[in-house]
DNA sequence: CGGGATCCCAAACGATACTG
DNA sequence: CAGTATCGTTTGGGATCCCG
């Protein structure tokens, strides 16, 4: 059945998609997020270990970039009592349900990377 | 057959993952520009349009998302010579190629939103 | 109608020094 | 080791005015 919209208004589902992708873009922007969540869906890292992947980051960043994946719920940060410190990152439950989209954009990269080399 | 990397040493198939995200991250970075993509999915754009379905975007940052998102290929821009003038914006084959990166996010975006409304 | 040009501001990023 | 605190810089977004 046919639905019909009075001078183009927008039906509800549409605004429920547009809602959607605005909250993914909230979540991932920030210049090092998705990178950062892919590491994190391969295994648990420490601090250092992510430092060293990321290169040219700086502990500053890395840090802010970590709390709000910690406050949107992706990631989950657990801290060891130890001297010296260790803390480690992993995916959180809802963190992991993000891996299938990272999946689909890695895919998507690969085969536009591809067409930019053959320019 | 297993793989050893000395010293935690990245393989190259990780690298290309992380290029190839590294690439999607730059080509969608930027506020609006997840929406204006998905928008352009469902149809062919005029600037107006466009404009009145980003709810606040101003003139001037709406040109520039655009215009980057051509320079990446992703958008196509149809001059029509007439006056008033008329200019309508498309997904490229390289634009639509990234509609099912769209559709992942949008799926997990809608789940996140069900979770954060039961918190 | 679809911009371009300019200015301004806030946020994001980055470098450095310090700390338990 | 894993941060915090501070500061400086850059970038991006937004407002305004003008134009063909």
């Amino acid at each position: 059945m046919a639905r019909f919209n009075f001078q183009g208004e927008p039906p509800t589902e549409e605004k429920e998609d547009v809602c959607s992708l605005t909250l993914a873009q909230n979540v991932i922007a920030g210049r090092w997020k998705i990178i950062i969540l892919w590491y994190l869906s391969r295994r648990t890292r420490r601090f250092n270990e992510l430092q060293r992947l990321l290169p040219g980051i700086s502990k500053g960043i890395l840090t802010r970039q970590l709390r709000e994946l910690e406050e949107d719920g992706m990631v989950h940060r657990e801290v060891y009592k130890q001297v010296p410190p260790k803390v480690e990152y992993s995916l959180t439950q809802q963190g992991k349900s993000f891996i299938p989209v990272l999946n689909t954009m890695g895919e998507w990269g690969k085969k536009y990377m591809e067409i930019k080399q053959n320019e």
